[in-house]
DNA sequence: ATGGACCGTTGATCCACGTCAACCACGAAA
DNA sequence: TTTCGTGGTTGACGTGGATCAACGGTCCAT
């Protein structure tokens, strides 16, 4: 009987040199001996069901939050009532840099089903990062890669038409889930159509006939949020076409 | 005749404690004290031609930019000539924070006019960020606010129209010029029509068409690059309609 | 299993913005 | 001065994606 607890305690235990994700996540990068002084940095894990909110926009910054399982979007709302996604994001991933600039969230975190993530106190944040000179690198590295990543999206939305922005999309949730160990071809969207569009930049039905269109040419296999990529080589085609200018 | 040495000194010194721009720059919020220990922080200025350019995407990281007088476009560049504007930088603004995440700059910094930055090697500024905490903060927030940034402009390029993009960019560039002491109301912008269509995802006729309808409607008086706001409530009245849903 | 809410698909029509083209204003160089 | 090149304006026209509308599928909760 007793022999089960220490396992049980060993399954709660919070600790990022224990967790399978540290390739993907904050730790990603740093030596062995400095992720086992990451332990003391998660204080807490929290759950949340899908479609509550991780945080809201106004909302007073304390932590950063790592994604341990599930995933969540990103969205602005703007005060008549359009609403913009600004990103989603899956296991490994951060949320909540938005909020370190004025100390209060910009966006909201919205949980896409069930997840869970690691909570880190931004004060204990700065304070180990200060010493563990892998984790400062390591935070600043996310923090670059994200101003990177929406630079591409802003690229996206100016500058390609959409289904360029489609095949954009449908590429990177690729390349997402096999860097997480799951078929680079076959997958399953947790948002909707509308989620879709609103993050390019376009209309659910405009999302929906760009699947359908993308369907009919053999690039891809649709049913519903279930994914299957048929000819990656063709959508990558799509971004880039090959004769550039006259 | 030696009396003027000193002054010529002083003047040439690189010294963040000496620098009016300390408001607007990474120094922000800093102590007194821990503004002189930034001093080291900046190794040299360097003087960038109109049209040059200050990094290229693929250039080796090493160094961020503040800039010390004159202004930038960032932009990347699709394989198919397509250009995509990511930011306008004015002095006091960071410029190579997109190069931590892989150690290579992912975008083209370009001066659009004679400017000069100073130079932070960042391997000083993780080292020094670790002792002085103030820097750290600082460094933080300046990504954070570039996060934030780059979440509006998605967010203008992903749900706004051709009309109510130019108002948020011209109410945008009057708040800036205000914060470094010019004129709200007038100021005389450093891009063209293209560039400003690029940053905002549309052709340059849409915006110059759109700087028209303002001048018809008396929001604005525009001559050439010189922009005159005459109606700030009226412009601000076209980003928000006053009647949400119904 | 049944009703209902939500999500997705598809068609018909519309319009905001892109495209193409002509022309004009300004500054630099000859 | 004239010329040239770049940048800006404006008009006529075309189109990609939005809008409006109808319907079908799926997943719940009862």
């Amino acid at each position: 009987m007793k022999a089960t607890v220490p396992i049980t305690v060993a399954s709660l235990k919070v600790a990022c040199s224990q967790c399978n994700l540290v390739e993907l996540c904050l730790p990603f990068g740093m030596s062995e001996s400095e992720i086992d002084r990451l332990d003391e940095l998660v204080g807490a894990r929290r759950k949340i069901k899908r479609q509550q909110h991780l945080y809201r926009a106004g909302d007073p910054f304390e932590a950063i939050y790592a994604i341990r399982a599930g995933s969540f979007k990103t969205d602005v709302l703007l005060e008549d009532g359009r609403e913009q996604v600004t990103g989603f994001q899956m296991t490994g991933e951060m949320l909540g840099l938005d909020g370190i600039s004025t100390e209060a969230h910009s966006c909201n975190a919205i949980a896409l089903e069930d997840s869970e993530v690691c909570v880190i106190a931004y004060s204990k944040l700065e304070e180990l990062s200060r010493v563990v000179e892998g984790l400062q690198l390591q935070f600043h590295k996310v923090m670059s890669r994200e101003i990177v990543r929406d630079h591409g999206v802003m690229t996206l939305l100016g500058s390609m038409r959409a289904e360029e922005r489609l095949a954009a999309f449908l590429l990177n949730m690729s390349q997402r889930f096999t860097a997480r160990g799951f078929s680079p071809a076959e997958f399953h969207l947790r948002m909707t159509r509308e989620e879709i569009g609103s993050y390019l930049g376009l209309k659910l039905e405009t999302v929906s006939r760009a699947f359908s269109k993308f369907q009919d040419e053999g690039l891809i296999a649709v049913q519903q949020k279930h994914i299957r990529i048929l000819d990656i080589v063709g959508l990558k085609r799509l971004i880039q076409p090959p004769s550039p200018r006259p």
